[in-house]
DNA sequence: TCATATTAAATTGTCGACAATCAAGAGTTG
DNA sequence: CAACTCTTGATTGTCGACAATTTAATATGA
């Protein structure tokens, strides 16, 4: 029958996030707390809701049209994944990444991300090692276009490193970079307003790890990959050094 | 091949935590979903719940004593530290870890761990070496006794590891092991009735790695515990093999 | 007998209401 | 004027009931 909307015709009271360019009809979201909670981590990781604000149950449960109960399960889903805290009796606010934990954020995907690409050298298949290097392809003319600034060190970027942790072929790790981490790299990105510098130097960072991943090379792969998330990492804590002194001017 | 059947029928009505033994009176388990989510996850990962079984929300709330709302949200807590796999409108059941995923989890934790060592080396204080080598002398006691069977490479084991990924003083890794990956490790402890072998080895191992903590050796701390782990999950590789041609015995 | 369709039971998804708890503001008092 | 208490408002936590879906069991027909 119906199978979900038109439950009720969302009275949105408050139009602030009623944004009908997000796609409802998803993969699988035969659930009202699904779908919310996709909807949710969308508007957290694009910065509709600001970080740091607090969420509260009325508020989402009218802005949604849904009751508290799907929206409280969302919100559980969300907390697992950081992104947002909850506290028992007070309520819930959106993350807001310090540089700290930017910084151990990257500590932790270097391990993860070396690791894959460690793995995907010795498991990626030829249609998996093609569909990459058309990835680089595309952002090589767009690199062309735009002087690589916007797009690329984006969507782009993760595109890129989302293949390689697919090529793993290790769910566990597709899990915890995919549905975990990179939602958090993208709210840092958001909230940074990090528009990725160093965009051709990662370009080549990038050619050079899928070179190794072709050749079967799984120890360069791994040192290459781990490389690339370190000085990517060393650029965002000078970036953000810089910004303090700044601030001084 | 039922094992572990029923889990305890507490069957009490609301005005008391009724079980003393167990910590409920944990450091904030303030409301009801939270203290079901720790129970339900401690009977899981002690297999109390067969694993692979189906469990069905009235069954959990008579047992637990406590209406669906909040034991749907410790179930989707549990789901998100993928202790339970749920499919909408059919069910959850308690995961039954393949030798597949064992090793995948393997993979994860030597990523993960390894990193945690290297910033331990870094960052950890006397007081935590201190504590770290003390567990080390409870294990030799406990080696010397029970001749390294039982505790050792359960609890005891786990309890190094924790102290480590402590040690590294990063959050976010303690979140992802501490919190997620270590309690599927005691699960499929228990799922494969894993009385861990190599205990005069590990200890060693261990041991080389506290050294190379306490020197200050980041490179070398990464090193021995990737070695530490990767030999652990090539251990419980070759025990697996052995169990499947032993079983025409 | 096997396959298909229908029905029935059980389980999941969702909602609205009530109770418990927290945060803020008014009011009082030293 | 400051500090403390009390009250009030709002939000969170919990519950029971109803609707929607799946699963099984039964009935029906070729």
């Amino acid at each position: 029958m119906t199978l979900l909307a038109t439950h009720s015709p969302k009275q949105h009271s408050q139009p602030e996030r009623a944004d009908p360019s997000s796609e409802d009809t998803s993969p699988e979201v035969r659930t009202l707390a699904e779908r919310v909670f996709h909807q949710l981590q969308d508007a957290i990781v694009r910065g509709e809701i600001a970080p740091g604000s607090k969420i509260t149950e009325p508020g989402l449960s009218k802005t949604y049209g849904i009751s508290r109960g799907p929206l409280r399960e969302a919100m559980r889903r969300l907390e697992a994944h950081r992104l947002i805290e909850r506290v028992p009796h007070v309520g819930a606010r959106v993350v807001q990444l310090s540089m700290k934990e930017l910084l151990e954020l990257f500590d932790v995907r270097e391990a993860l991300e070396s690791m894959a690409a460690r793995l995907a050298a010795e498991n990626m298949t030829a249609e998996e090692i093609a569909g990459l290097r058309n990835v680089l392809a595309v952002h090589e003319s767009q690199d062309d276009l735009k002087r690589g600034e916007a797009y690329y060190q984006r969507e782009g970027d993760l595109d890129f490193h989302y293949r390689i942790v697919k090529g793993s072929h290790n769910k566990m790790l597709m899990n915890l970079l995919c549905d975990d981490l990179y939602y958090l790299v993208r709210l840092y990105r958001t909230q940074f307003s990090a528009s990725g510098s160093r965009p051709q130097r990662a370009f080549v960072e990038h050619h050079r790890i899928v070179d190794a991943i072709e050749a079967g090379d799984a120890e360069l792969s791994e040192l290459l990959m781990r490389r690339h998330v370190s000085a990517s990492r060393a650029n965002v804590a000078d970036r953000y050094a810089a910004t303090l002194e700044q601030t001084s001017d």
